[in-house]
This record gives C-alpha cells, sequence and structure tokens, in this order.
DNA sequence: ATATTTTTTTAGATTAACCTAAAATTTTGT
DNA sequence: ACAAAATTTTAGGTTAATCTAAAAAAATAT
C-alpha cells in the first residue's frame, strides 16, 4: 500500500543486518552471520547481498561484509518499530507473555500501512519500549539511544533496576519468569559464588534468588539516577 | 506456526473461491472470474488451479470450473474468519472508517497464528458481524447463516434495519457516510421516481433521503422480525 | 611465509507464481 | 447444426529466492 518494491525478504535481511550491526557496535556484518539469522546457505545470502547493494540499501565489498546505507536504515528502523509495536500490543492488550510474541511480530512487522502503523502507536499510547525493554524507533525512524549495563558488569549491593534483556529466547524468558523477574523490578548483587560464578541477588528488596552467571549476562539494567 | 504447506497466494485463491461460490449461491467459479479477482492471467489460474486440485482443496474438471472441497472450505474460512475480526479490530479499535479497512486486512488475514486469532477474539468480544454486516465465520470454521434483502426488493413503507452492503468499494462506502447510512440504522422506502427508479427513503424515522437505484440495490436490510 | 583451513562468491539448477502466444474446448448466434 | 466467438488450457518463458558444488579470496597456524 505505501511502498512499491521492496519485498518481505528483503525487509527481513535489512531488519537483520541492522540488529547484527548494532550488537557489534557498528562492524560490517558477514554473509555467514547472515545466513545463520536467515536460515539459508552463504551462496544465498551473496545473491541477495548483490541485489540490495544494486538497490543502495547496503554498502558491500565483496568478502568484507555490508553496513546499511541511510536508505537501507531508514527501512530496517521501519520494519523495526512495527516489529516492537505489535510486541506490545500482543502482550498490553492480548495477554500474551512476553515469551510467546516473536514469531507472531515476525510476520505482522511487514504489514505495509504508515496508517495502520499510526493509529496503532497512539492506541498503544505512543510506547518507548517493547516487553522486552528495547527501545521503539519512533515515527522519523530515529531509534533512540540507551544505555544499560549488563547485571554481569555491576558493583556488589549497588540497587539497579531491571530494564532488558539480551537474549529472547523463549526458554530464558520462561526462566526468568519462573523467578519472577520481570521488567521494573529492583535488583541488588549480594554475592557471587566462587565455586561457579552464580549471582545471589536481592530481588525488590524482599527475596533473594540465585542465578547462574549465563542469565547474569543477558539480564540488561540501570542504575538508579 | 500453525500451518505447514499452504502458501499466501493459495489462500487467497481459496478465499475468492469461496466468496465468488457463495456470491453465485453455490455454482462453480470460472477460470476468467478467478483471473478477474486474483488481478491475474487466465493461464495463470489455470495453473494454479492444477495446483490446488492435487492438494484437493479443490473440485476441478477442466473447462467447467470450480468449488471448495470441505478442506478448501475450512482453508477459506479461516481467512475469511480472521480478515473480518482484524477489520472490526480496525474499526473498533483503532478508529478506521469502514472505506478504509479492506487493503490491510487482506495482509492481515494471511498471519498465521491460532492463538492470535482467538485472543483477538475475545479481545473485540467475539463479534458475530465485520464492520461491512458480513457475519464471522466461529472457530469452527462454520459461517453464519444470514438471510438480507436487499433493499430494491423491500415494499414501501416497510421498515427495515441496514444491516449489510454487498459491494465494499471505498466510493460506495463513502457515498453512505456522506448520507449518513450507517448499519443498524431505520429505513422506510417512502417512494420509488418513475423518472429514474430512484429512491426515496425515510432515514431513522426523521429524515427523508434520496438514493439511486444502483445505491439501493446494494443496501442489505432485514425486516423487523 | 606459505600451506591449510575457513569464508565467500560464482555457476548452474530448482520451485512458485506469474506471463504471452497458441491450441483446445465450450458457448453462442443464426 | 455448425461457424464464429469466447473461454480455458497448454507450451514455453521469466523472475525472485532458494539450493549444491566448485572456484576464489581471506584468515590462520606452524
Amino acid at each position: 500500500m505505501d511502498n512499491q518494491a521492496i519485498s518481505f525478504t528483503e525487509e527481513n535481511y535489512l531488519k537483520i543486518i541492522y540488529l547484527l550491526t548494532e550488537r557489534h557496535n557498528g562492524n560490517e556484518v558477514s554473509t555467514n552471520q547472515l545466513a545463520e539469522h536467515t536460515q539459508t546457505k552463504a551462496a544465498s545470502v551473496s545473491d541477495m547481498l548483490r541485489k540490495l547493494a544494486e538497490k543502495n540499501y547496503i554498502n558491500y565489498r565483496k568478502y568484507q561484509g555490508v553496513t546499511l546505507t541511510e536508505a537501507g536504515e531508514q527501512i530496517a528502523l521501519g520494519v523495526i518499530r512495527k516489529h516492537r509495536l505489535w510486541e506490545v500490543f500482543l502482550v498490553e492488550k492480548l495477554g500474551f507473555g512476553w515469551d510467546e510474541i516473536h514469531d507472531i511480530a515476525e510476520q505482522l512487522e511487514h504489514i505495509d500501512s504508515k496508517e495502520l502503523t499510526k493509529r496503532l502507536d497512539d492506541f498503544l499510547e505512543n510506547p518507548k519500549f517493547d516487553p522486552h525493554g528495547d527501545p521503539i524507533p519512533d515515527a522519523k525512524g530515529k531509534m533512540p539511544s540507551v544505555s544499560y549495563q549488563k547485571l554481569s558488569e555491576i558493583a556488589l549491593n549497588q540497587s539497579v533496576v531491571m530494564m532488558g534483556v539480551s537474549v529472547h529466547s523463549p526458554a530464558f524468558l520462561q526462566h526468568l519468569d519462573k523467578q519472577q523477574i520481570t521488567l521494573g523490578c529492583d535488583l541488588k548483587v549480594l554475592e557471587i559464588s566462587d565455586f561457579d560464578k552464580s549471582y545471589s541477588i536481592l530481588l525488590d528488596g524482599k527475596t533473594t534468588i540465585f542465578v547462574s552467571n549465563e542469565v547474569a549476562k543477558n539480564l540488561l539494567v540501570s542504575i538508579y539516577e
């Protein structure tokens, strides 16, 4: 309806390139990384990269990986914006758990209607973060910058707020649910075990819970200002 | 996510075959009709019909048109259910006009998640009709039967309720908006002009409006019980 | 520093969904 | 009833997105 010439598949590649570039602090994304994340083979990725480069959505030097052009980044941010808004809808309006929404949002993110996105945003009262704590790009295609730290990098006895997760797998999210670790909760690391680097954490100033080092590395927190 | 092997395009064909069959009171749908409604050429339709017949979604005798099998009908009803539920969402929750929702619902109807459809249905409070008055098939794949009459077939001075429209074009719907003809309003045909077969109608017992014969034929109404 | 390994690209196919042009079948008009 | 017209199917191609296998380039390890 709004766009003319960008396929579902192309949108997906651009979104994935954006997210991987972000994860690697702006470094080029490699063909093999893309193959893994698109669930295709490296040869297929090479084909698509040639095509995306022709359309000027990516900067591509053979064998050197890719980054997004400004045009490509705007498309990626539009897709990510829709993805995250729909995730808010699924959780806030339909009562889904944060572990159940990814695959559905992967489909909804490609619905093409500027007006729909605008109205959905208003209906949800212009949320700034999705249910995993990830920031939602604005309608102009600007990604808010956030500065979260891993819980594993926080000093002992420092109170922090749980702001996000760096892994979105249902297994990880369900694990947090079981331990009652939710966005916005208060966390304080009391001790790190010498034996297995697991964490004793005071949750909401009330109960003490134990999480593995692997969990602590994937909890994104913010120090009280 | 729920299904395995039915494409977006195949779903569309099955949906269109269902709707055209319904419109023709159960008669076979022809290749040319499908070409028109899928915006493709007859040759492309022939290809697809062979494929759908192989998958046992349609009954197909060459040159004789098609009808849906039970399996095909269930798929079609699932798509139509989603289409109409999303239309309710767009109007009731997002405030779209009934003339603006078709193209967006055409996309949303292919989102594949049984759980989503179920939760959406509950969120909308299990609506039985979409914003155009069309009935919404239930989760079991059963289409409610409705018996509307065209306003053009109603006796003079018979009070009726406006229940639906048999044309969904934005131009027609906007025309009704301008005349304040909405679902649920009360209509009574006062007179049919000898000159151009246009209608004088008493709207909600208050104001008299004039509509063309073409409009009257596409208004679906129900006599007060 | 160069041989081995890994990564990436190219070459050549495949599949789904479309197309045009031509052939086959059915319908229509007299 | 049969010739003309309309419809539908088949034949042969195209494009997007994928694949495998082989070739090319880059990275690594001794």
